[in-house]
RNA sequence: GGGGCCGUAGCUUAGAUUGGUUAGAGCACCCGGCUGAUAACCGGGAGGUCGUCGGUCCAAAUCCGAUCGGCCCCA
C-alpha cells in the first residue's frame, strides 16, 4: 500500500507511514516539521480535482508539458539503474522518409514493454534509438533529387560527392521521426542513438567480418543474378518485381544426341544464346521419360508431355528419370571448349508444366544451372560479355543476345537440330530504370557461408519466444531451412565498405579494424573514414607475395548493418564489453512481419555465425496496420495517414489503446471512429468514476490513506483488482499486452458499473462512517492501481490520473502493483449476486413491474445462491427494490393444475369435450378432485386415469421462461408500496428539475407540490425521504421554476427555489 | 508460381491448440426502464449460411482437402 503514502521520498522524515501519528509526534518533536507536513497534507495528500468533462487532448498537451519541465523521460530511464537488467535494441529506420503509421504501431509496442519493465524494477541500459543509414533507398533518394538514374552517372558525378549527398539525405527527416516518436510517447535516447555510418560502428562490422573470414565464413563466389546489360549492374529482387512485363517469346526443342547412339533428347528452351554454353541436361530422377519414333528418329521426352509437344508418335521404350544419370550426350553447338560436363544429372527443379522434362543447363546464365555446376564441380563458362554481348569465338561474336538468339535459331535449323519452335506469352523481367531486357549473368561476390551453418541457425531458433509462436518453424524456420548463403556484397557506392584487399595472386588481407588497415596501409588519403571513396584509396602491401593490394571495391548489404546492432551499438569488442555481456542475448525485440527476413534474419544468422547463439530471446511481431477496408495503405489510393495528423485529432492515448486493442500480430484495419470510440469507453469511464469519487472523498476531506475494509462489497472490490493485477502481470510478461488490457478494462467496467453504482449512496451520505472509509479506500486503491496498470498503455492519461491520486511525481517513476493473495470465493459469490439481480430485473420488466415501484418480496429457490442470499441480501433488496430477499422451497410456492386427458376423456364426452374441460376447470370440481381423487362431471365419474397435471407457480408469483423459477417475485402490492413508488417518482422529477436548473449538490431548495391525491398522500408519507434526497424545504409559496408532470396518469405540479445561502 | 497468416452480426471481436448445451461480448440500431458521476447504466429485441464447397465423425466455427478474398514474404 505504499502508493497510499505521500511520496515518503521526498521528505524523509521517518514517521510518514502514518501522517497522523507523524503529525501528533512532529508536534512535539519537531515544530519545524509540522508546518512542512501541514504543507504537505494540503498539497500532495488532498485528491486533485478535475474539470467536469473529459478532454483527453487537453490533458495530453497538460501531461507532455508537465514531463518536459521535470524531464521525467531521463528520470525514468535513472529509476532502476543497477537494478536488474532488461535488455533492448531497437530496429534502426532510415530517416531518409517521413514515418506512416505502421512505424508508429511497431513504436508503440516497444514503448509498451519497456515502460511495463521499468515498472517492474528492471533497469533498461542502454534504451537508445538507432539510424540506420546506408543502403539503396538512400541512393535512389538521391539520385530523384539529382534527377540521375544510373550508375555510370553516379560515377561521372564522383563518388566522393555522390556519398556525401547520401550521408546528408540520411538524417533529413530525423527530426519529424523524433517529434512523432516522442509524442507517441517512445521512450529512448535520442541524444544517444546508434548511427550505422559512424567509423565505430562500421569498425565492430569489420571485426565481426574478420571473424567470420577466420571461420571460414567469408567468401567469393559468383552470383547468377538479374542483370541490365546496358546499365551494367545488378538488380535488387526490389528492383526486378517492378519490372515484370507480359512479353511474347520464341522457345524452341533442340534435339541433343546421346553419345554412341542413335537417340535423342529433345530439350526446351526460351533463351537460345544460352545454348552454346550447354554444359549439362537436367532429367527429374522421379518422373518417367518415353523413348518414341518421331518422324523416324528416336527421341526422349517426358512421358506426360509427349502429347502436346510430338501429337503423332509411337513409343518404343519408357524409363525411371534417375536411370539417365550420367549419360553422356554430344555437344549441340561444338565453339566452346568445354573441360567438364556433358552428361546428364538428377534435377529436382525440372518440371514437366511446360517443355520436355528435360533441362539444359548453362551454368552462367541460371541459378539452378549454376547449383549443379557447384554440385558437380564443373568450370563455368561465360560466353557473353558485361554489355550483354556475345564474346565466344563463334559466328555470332558481337552481337546481342537478343539477336544472337534468332541467328542461332537459324543455325540449329539449317544443322537439322532444331525440332520445334513455338510462340508463347510470358512475363518477363525489364529493368525499370532503362527498360532493357534482364539476363541472368554471374557476378561475382562475397558470401557470408549460411549453408556452412545451417544447423547451428535452426537450432538456436529454437531457443528464441516467438509471438506468435507459428513464425518459429513456419516463416522464419522454413526460411532458415533453406539455409542459403548471404550474399553481403553489393555493386553499389553507398554503404559499409566490405573490409577486403585483394592482391593479382589473389591472396587475402581482411583488416578487423581501423588500426589493423592503417597499420598495414601503405598509404592513407587526407580525412580518412570508413567510407568509399577514402578506403578504396588506402594500399596494402602483400604480406605474402609483397604486390599491392586494392581493396574489393563493394559495400555490403545494409541489413548486415542493422544485424550487427546488438554488438555494434556498443563499438563492440573494442569497448563496453561488459555492457554487451550484460545485454546479450538481447530480451526483447519486436518490428513488423516483413523484418521475419530482414532484420531478425540477419540479427540471428550475424549471431548464430559470431557468437553460437540466439541474437534474441524475445520477438513480438507485428501486422501490419491496414485501411478501413482491409487493404494496404497506399499514395496512390490516398489513404494514407499522417501519424502526426492522427495523434493531433484523436490524441496518443488513443491511437496506442487501438494498436493494443487486438493481438500485435493481427492485422489491423485502421478507423478513427473505433480508436476514439475504444478510449472514450475505457478512459472516458475511468475518469468518471475519479470524477465521482474525488468529488465526494474532497467534500469529505478524506485524505488518501489505509482503511479498515468494512462490507463484503468492498472486500469483494479489493479481490477483483487484486485478481486482475495477477492476470495483467501474468499476460503482460507473457508478452500478450491485448489480453491484459482487456483485464483492466473488464476492471474499470465492474468498479464503475457495479461498484461505483452501489456505493453512491455510501458517499452520499452524510456522515464520515467507517463503511464511507473502507469504501474511499478500496475505491482509491482499485484507481491507483489501474492508473498504474494502464501506465504502459496510455502514458499519459494514467499519469494525469495517477497525479491526481497521489500527487507523486508520475505513474512512470512507480512500481508496478504486486501481487497479492486474493479471494476466489467473494469473486464467484458476486457473479451470483449479479446473475440474480440480472434475472429479478428481467423478470420484472416482463412481467410489468416497474423498478421504481418497491415490491413485497423476492423468493429465491435455487439452492446454489443460498449463501450470497445471506451474505449480499440487502444488495440484493436495493437493487431490485424489494421489501425482503429470501431463499425459499419451490414447491410450496408451486400449485397443481389438473386438466382432463384428451385421449382417455375424448371417449366419454365426445363432442362436448370442451364443456367438461370447462367444468373440470372450476374451483370446486379441482378442489374436489384434489381431496378425493375423483369427481363427478355432467354425470361422468373423472378418476386419476382420465387426469393430467401440471404444476404452475402459484398466481401470486411471477417468474419467466430463461429463469425457471429460479427466482420468483411477489407481485402482490398494497398502499404503503404504492405511496412509496409515488414517491419515488416526485423524487426523481424534483432531481430532474433541479439539475435543469444547474444547481450545485449542496445546493438548498424550496419545494411545493401540487397535484393529484394519491400524489400528495405520497408526499405526506415520505415526506421525510423526499425532502432528504433533495435538499429541499417545503414551502407554500416559491418563486422559480415549476413544472407539471404526468406520473402514470397523476398530475404532479412541482415548483422549486434555490435558497439562497 | 511457392510459402506463411487471416476471414465469426453493419463495425471491433471471444471461442479453434483439447470437436459436444441455444456461437459469447462491446459499439451502433429499435422498445422499455433507471439516473444528481457518466457521451454512463439496466432489461428486452432485431441482427450470424462462423468466406465458399466437399470430406471425416453420432456430432464441425473447431479436424482434413479444395476454392475464393485480404495481407506478407520469396520467385
Amino acid at each position: 500500500m505504499d502508493s497510499l503514502l505521500p511520496a515518503p521520498q521526498i521528505l524523509k522524515c521517518p514517521y510518514l507511514a502514518d501522517v497522523e501519528f507523524c503529525q501528533r509526534r512532529v508536534i512535539t518533536e519537531h515544530k519545524t516539521w509540522t508546518k512542512i507536513i501541514n504543507l504537505m497534507h494540503i498539497k500532495l495528500l488532498m485528491l486533485d480535482e478535475v474539470p467536469q468533462s473529459f478532454d483527453s487532448l487537453q490533458i495530453e498537451k497538460e501531461v507532455s508539458e508537465y514531463w518536459e519541465t521535470e524531464d521525467i523521460m531521463q528520470q525514468s530511464f535513472a529509476v532502476n539503474r543497477g537494478k536488474r537488467r532488461f535488455s533492448f535494441v531497437e530496429g534502426p529506420p532510415t530517416a531518409n522518409g517521413p514515418p506512416h503509421i505502421g512505424h508508429a504501431e511497431t513504436r508503440a509496442m516497444k514503448d509498451l514493454f519497456l515502460r511495463y519493465k521499468t515498472m517492474k524494477g528492471f533497469d533498461i541500459y542502454p534504451r537508445i534509438a538507432g539510424w540506420d543509414c546506408h543502403g539503396l533507398p538512400v541512393e535512389i533518394e538521391v539520385e530523384k533529387k539529382l534527377g540521375i538514374k544510373n550508375k555510370t552517372e553516379i560515377e561521372k558525378l564522383g563518388l566522393s560527392k555522390f556519398n556525401q549527398l547520401c550521408k546528408d539525405s540520411v538524417f533529413e527527416y530525423v527530426k519529424v521521426w523524433e517529434d512523432v516518436s516522442k509524442r507517441l510517447g517512445f521512450w529512448v535516447d535520442y541524444d544517444n542513438a546508434y548511427i550505422t555510418m559512424r567509423d565505430e560502428y562500421i569498425e565492430s562490422e569489420w571485426w565481426a567480418l574478420k571473424e567470420l573470414y577466420k571461420k571460414g565464413l567469408l567468401f567469393k563466389d559468383f552470383r547468377i543474378s538479374p542483370y541490365c546489360p546496358r546499365c551494367g549492374t545488378t538488380l535488387s529482387a526490389h528492383e526486378v518485381s517492378q519490372g515484370y512485363r507480359e512479353v511474347e517469346d520464341f522457345s524452341i526443342y533442340v534435339k541433343f544426341k546421346i553419345a554412341g547412339k542413335d537417340e535423342y533428347f529433345l530439350v526446351w528452351t526460351t533463351t537460345p544464346w544460352t545454348l552454346p554454353a550447354n554444359e549439362y541436361l537436367a532429367i527429374n530422377p522421379n518422373f518417367t521419360y518415353v523413348l518414341v519414333n518421331y518422324r523416324g528418329e528416336k527421341i526422349w521426352i517426358v512421358e506426360d508431355r509427349a502429347k502436346v509437344v510430338l501429337k503423332k508418335y509411337e513409343i518404343l521404350e519408357s524409363r525411371q528419370g534417375s536411370s539417365f544419370v550420367g549419360t553422356r550426350y554430344e555437344q549441340l553447338i561444338p565453339f566452346l571448349k568445354v573441360k567438364t560436363g556433358l552428361y546428364v544429372v538428377a534435377g529436382d527443379f525440372v518440371t514437366k508444366e511446360d517443355g520436355s522434362g528435360i533441362v539444359h543447363a548453362a551454368p552462367a546464365f541460371g541459378a539452378d544451372d549454376y547449383v549443379v555446376l557447384k554440385k558437380e564441380k564443373g568450370e563455368l563458362y561465360v560466353t557473353v560479355d558485361e554489355g550483354g554481348k556475345v564474346s565466344l569465338e563463334s559466328p555470332w561474336k558481337g552481337m546481342d543476345v537478343q539477336i544472337a538468339s534468332d541467328r542461332i535459331i537459324e543455325y540449329l535449323r539449317e544443322s537439322g537440330q532444331l525440332l520445334k519452335t513455338e510462340k508463347a506469352e510470358h512475363t518477363y523481367p525489364f529493368c525499370w530504370r532503362c527498360d532493357t531486357r534482364l539476363i541472368f549473368y554471374p557476378v561475382e561476390s562475397w558470401y557470408i557461408g549460411v549453408s556452412k551453418a545451417k544447423d547451428k541457425v535452426v537450432s538456436y531458433n529454437q531457443r528464441v519466444n516467438w509471438k506468435p509462436e507459428h513464425i518459429r518453424d513456419g516463416r522464419f524456420g522454413n526460411f532458415l531451412e533453406e539455409g542459403k548463403d548471404w550474399a553481403l556484397s553489393r555493386n553499389r557506392f553507398w554503404g559499409t565498405p566490405l573490409p577486403v584487399w585483394i592482391c593479382k595472386n589473389n591472396h587475402v588481407f581482411v583488416p578487423g579494424s581501423k588500426k589493423e588497415l592503417l597499420d598495414n596501409a601503405t598509404n592513407v588519403p587526407n580525412n580518412f573514414e570508413l567510407h568509399r571513396p577514402m578506403v578504396d584509396e588506402v594500399r596494402v602491401k602483400c604480406s605474402e607475395c609483397g604486390l599491392g593490394m586494392e581493396r574489393e571495391p563493394y559495400p555490403i548489404d545494409t541489413w548486415f548493418d542493422s544485424g550487427s546492432a546488438f554488438f555494434a551499438q556498443f563499438h563492440y569488442p573494442f569497448e563496453n564489453q561488459d555492457l554487451f555481456k550484460e545485454n546479450n542475448p538481447v530480451d526483447f525485440i519486436s518490428e513488423a512481419i516483413d523484418q521475419t527476413r530482414g532484420w531478425f534474419y540477419s540479427l540471428h544468422v550475424i549471431s548464430s555465425l559470431l557468437f553460437e547463439r540466439n541474437a534474441y530471446n524475445n520477438v513480438v511481431v507485428m501486422e501490419f496496420v491496414l485501411n478501413s477496408k482491409g487493404e494496404k495503405m497506399s499514395k496512390s489510393r490516398g489513404d494514407k495517414v499522417d501519424p502526426l495528423e492522427i495523434l493531433n485529432k484523436i490524441g496518443t492515448d488513443s491511437l496506442r489503446l487501438f494498436f493494443f486493442q487486438g493481438p500485435p500480430w493481427k492485422p489491423k484495419r485502421f478507423s478513427e471512429e473505433v480508436a476514439t470510440e475504444f478510449s472514450r469507453k475505457l478512459l472516458g469511464t475511468l475518469y468518471n468514476s475519479y470524477l465521482l469519487f474525488s468529488t465526494n472523498a474532497r467534500l469529505d476531506g478524506w485524505t488518501p490513506r489505509k482503511e479498515a475494509i468494512v462490507s463484503d462489497l468492498d472486500k469483494w472490490l479489493s479481490s477483483r483488482t487484486k485478481e486482475c493485477i495477477d492476470s495483467v502481470t501474468k499476460h503482460m510478461d507473457d508478452y500478450d499486452p491485448h489480453l491484459a488490457l482487456d483485464d483492466v478494462k473488464d476492471l474499470v467496467m465492474d468498479l464503475s458499473q457495479w461498484y461505483l453504482r452501489l456505493s453512491r449512496d455510501t458517499f452520499w451520505s452524510g456522515e464520515m462512517t467507517r463503511e464511507k472509509r473502507s469504501s474511499y479506500y478500496v475505491t482509491y486503491d482499485a484507481l491507483v492501481s489501474i492508473a498504474k496498470m494502464l501506465g504502459p498503455f496510455t502514458p499519459y492519461f494514467s499519469d494525469y490520473l495517477f497525479r491526481k491520486l497521489t500527487g507523486e511525481k508520475s505513474v512512470h517513476l512507480s512500481e508496478f502493483p504486486g501481487t497479492a493473495e486474493f479471494d476466489n470465493t467473494l469473486i464467484d459469490e458476486m457473479k451470483y449476486v449479479t446473475e440474480i439481480v440480472e434475472t429479478g430485473r428481467r423478470i420484472r420488466q416482463k412481467n410489468g413491474l416497474v423498478l421504481r415501484r418497491p415490491v413485497k418480496e423476492i423468493v429465491v429457490t435455487e439452492q446454489k445462491y443460498k449463501d450470497v442470499v445471506e451474505k449480499y441480501g440487502e444488495l440484493i433488496k436495493k437493487e431490485l427494490n424489494s421489501k425482503t430477499v429470501s431463499m425459499g422451497d419451490l414447491k410450496s410456492y408451486l400449485r397443481q393444475d389438473f386438466f382432463l386427458d384428451r385421449k382417455s376423456t375424448g371417449k366419454i364426452f365426445g363432442r362436448d369435450l370442451s364443456k367438461a374441460e370447462d367444468e373440470f376447470g372450476k374451483n370446486e370440481s379441482q378442489e374436489s378432485f384434489l381431496k378425493s381423487g375423483s369427481v363427478n362431471i355432467m354425470g361422468k365419474i373423472i378418476t386419476r386415469e382420465n387426469v393430467a397435471t401440471r404444476e404452475h407457480l402459484d398466481e401470486r408469483f411471477v417468474s419467466d421462461d430463461i429463469s425457471a423459477n429460479r427466482i420468483i417475485i411477489n407481485k402482490e402490492f398494497d398502499k404503503d408500496l404504492y405511496l412509496e413508488g409515488l414517491a419515488r417518482e416526485i423524487v426523481r422529477r424534483v432531481q430532474s428539475m433541479r439539475k435543469d436548473a444547474s444547481l450545485e449538490y449542496t445546493d438548498r431548495i424550496y419545494l411545493h407540490i401540487e397535484g393529484d391525491e394519491a400524489l400528495l398522500e405520497a408526499l405526506s408519507s415520505f415526506r421525510d425521504y423526499i425532502l432528504s434526497s433533495t435538499q429541499a424545504e417545503e414551502k407554500a409559496v416559491v418563486n422559480g421554476s415549476d413544472k407539471i408532470w404526468d406520473v402514470s396518469g397523476l398530475e404532479l405540479k412541482v415548483s422549486i427555489e434555490r435558497i439562497t445561502p
